[in-house]
RNA sequence: GCGCCCGUAGCUCAGCUGGAUAGAGCAACGGUUUCCUAAACCGUAGGUCAGACGUUCAAAUCGUCUCGGGCGCACCA
């Protein structure tokens, strides 16, 4: 797409007096595709050429000749629009896809650059939930599309296995849990446990005061205090990973806040020397009053530490291992103001690179009747969800497909594919009320809905049975419903870049959902498959394309694509 | 009280680094299958882009304010 802006800029540049940036960034792409391919708007020049756009862009127009690859430069109102040539489009668009197949979209923008992504992060002892989506699906897709810009990434899950609530939970085993010590502790235990434990505290607020003894022991090393936490956290640990699995999501490290316990002591010197902290209240903390803030807590009275402390430790450590160019956070965005805080204390420490750490922040889960909440086990468990979603495609898949091979297979790839999609169609900064009908709604703008676009591809593909050839007459694809799916095509590089310039994989899920109404016009209104050799080689490689970016944009959003189903 | 986010069709959303008639899906109604998977496609109906003022040749888009909803604001994460 490239080659005919840059040629269109060429053009221009001779007969107004514009740098070549400002007439790139001044191009549009006008809203009806028979207005043209590109568009530039004459409003600017008005006013120093002082005659009214609609003239300039008459007379411009009329001096602009085309060639080559523009086939037509007309005026319509105050815009100067361009047609390019459609096979030479065409035929750009389609080599380039066949060509890099699974690669296309990919660039090397970030060869030689590492992104740490923090994400997914749930807190040890409770259930992954479905309000853990959202931080666990956008991380990944923000993962995957910095890999096809070439970065290296780096997936972290910075587990919440460390904090006042262990010792919450150790206080509540001993009292009421662990007289079946003998039976094999689940999640579920524990988080009764928690669930009580809060149920109790309300009554006794003594338990709050021995649970933030037992987390002190836990920090000072206590064997016993240790032993319990390693406990619950190995439970957790193999609950969560039937979950990723089941999502297809992948860290490279695993490592949550209590690795940086040892570490720690040391930050805290360090932002004392620096003369960063003070004591307040009995508490160590540092002043961000002249930016506007609350204070970032470092140590509460009782000496222990804080999250904020901890992930104080965890960046520093992070730059150290990876030498990140970028370190971004998927947390919900009720933690903007700690993240404002840390990031402000990475300042005041003297790291440059604290403005490379971004908290991408989206909006909150919620039931219709207000927030979900462990503590109160009103929550839908993400299992729970993954498995009635794949029970219910088996179902359909038994109705519209019932001699479907690998049935089971197929269930599971589209009914988490619809949960996924479901979650990454809107944008991030929206808050979203979770509502079973809309996530296990199949049709219209879903998940499954660009998978069986993309089956469909396949079906044709098997029952053409020939190789793909790139050897074909671009000419043939010049219909309306055809050159449209092929400029649309062409996007894909761009929005995978744009996707990850603003960390919103959103962008990917909108853009598919545009092909596959493209695609599902085209074929509508064209046979694929016909007696005429040459138009059905023309048009079975713009199939292949299609079902190859199709395939490329799903697996950035981390949802596979079956070939049947 | 202060700060951040959101407010577009009945519902869910796109469009928001300003530009040519505000777009989809769901729901409703009507249509398309001798033909490559109808989980699809086409059509009809549906909008004071929360409101006001301002900036501009041009505002859903930028600024200020108001209203409505959400979240956060020292020992939780």
């Amino acid at each position: 797409m490239d080659y005919f802006i840059k040629t269109i800029i060429s053009l221009l540049k001779g007969k107004i007096d514009l740098p070549e940036e400002e007439i790139k960034t001044l191009l549009e792409i006008p809203p009806d595709f028979k207005m043209g391919d590109y568009a530039f708007p004459c409003y600017g020049l008005a006013k120093t050429l002082k005659k009214s756009p609609n003239v300039i862009a008459g007379e411009l127009a009329k001096d602009l000749h085309a060639g080559k690859p523009i086939e037509a430069v007309r005026a319509v109102g105050p815009y100067i629009n361009f047609f390019v040539d459609k096979t030479t489009l065409s035929e750009t668009v389609l080599k380039t896809i066949s060509k890099e197949r699974d690669g296309y979209g990919n660039k090397d923008v970030g060869k030689g650059k590492t992104v740490v992504v923090d994400f997914s992060s749930p807190n040890i002892a409770k259930h992954l939930a479905v309000h853990h989506l959202r931080s666990a699906l956008i991380g990944n897709a923000i993962c995957n599309s910095y890999k096809t810009l070439g970065y290296t990434c780096v997936g972290i899950n910075h587990l919440g296995d460390w904090g006042t609530q262990f010792g919450q939970l150790i206080v509540a085993y001993k009292k009421w849990g662990s007289e079946n010590a003998h039976h094999t502790y689940t999640v579920t235990d524990l988080n009764n446990l928690y669930v009580k434990f809060h149920q109790e505290a309300e009554k006794d607020p003594g338990l709050e005061d021995e649970a933030r003894a037992w987390f002190k022991k836990l920090e000072s090393g206590d064997p016993g205090a240790k032993e319990l936490w390693q406990y619950f956290k190995d439970i957790s640990l193999q609950e969560f990973q039937k979950i990723y699995d089941m999502l297809g999501i992948h860290f490279d490290a695993f490592v949550g806040e209590s690795f940086y316990n040892t570490m720690v002591e040391d930050t805290i010197t360090r932002i004392k020397e620096k003369g960063l902290s003070r004591v307040s209240e009995q508490a160590l903390i540092v002043d961000l009053e002249p930016y506007n803030m609350p204070p970032c807590l470092l140590r509460k009275k009782d000496d222990t530490t804080l999250y904020a402390t901890r992930d104080i430790a965890a960046a520093e450590y992070r730059k150290k291992t990876y030498d990140f160019d970028r370190m971004i956070y998927v947390v919900g965005s009720e933690q903007k103001l700690h993240f404002n805080q840390f990031f402000k204390v990475l300042e005041l420490m003297g790291h440059n690179w604290a403005d490379r750490c971004v908290h991408v922040d989206f909006g909150l889960m919620k039931f219709k009747d207000g927030k979900m909440s462990t503590r109160k086990g009103k929550v839908v468990l993400l299992e729970d969800l993954l498995i009635e979603a794949v029970g219910r495609i088996r179902k359909i898949i038994e109705q519209k497909n019932p001699s479907l091979e690998n049935k089971e297979a197929v269930a599971s790839d589209v009914g988490i594919g619809a949960v996924i999609f479901a979650d990454l169609c809107t944008k991030r900064s929206k808050d979203v009320v979770f509502d079973w009908d809309e996530v296990l709604n199949f049709e219209g703008e879903t998940g499954p809905y660009v998978q069986y676009t993309h089956a469909r591809l396949c079906s044709i593909l098997r029952k053409y049975g020939k190789p793909v050839t790139a050897e074909i007459r671009f000419e043939l694809l010049k219909e309306d419903e055809t050159f449209i799916l092929i400029k649309n095509l062409g996007q894909f590089p761009s929005i995978i870049l744009k996707a990850a310039e603003f960390y919103e994989p959103s962008l990917i899920c909108n853009y598919l959902i545009d092909v596959c109404g493209n695609l599902n016009r085209f074929y509508n209104a064209h046979r694929v498959l016909s007696d005429d050799e040459e138009l059905t080689k023309a048009r079975i490689f713009l199939v292949d394309a299609t079902r190859q970016v199709i395939k490329n944009g799903l697996k950035i959003l981390g949802i596979h694509a079956p070939e049947q189903m």
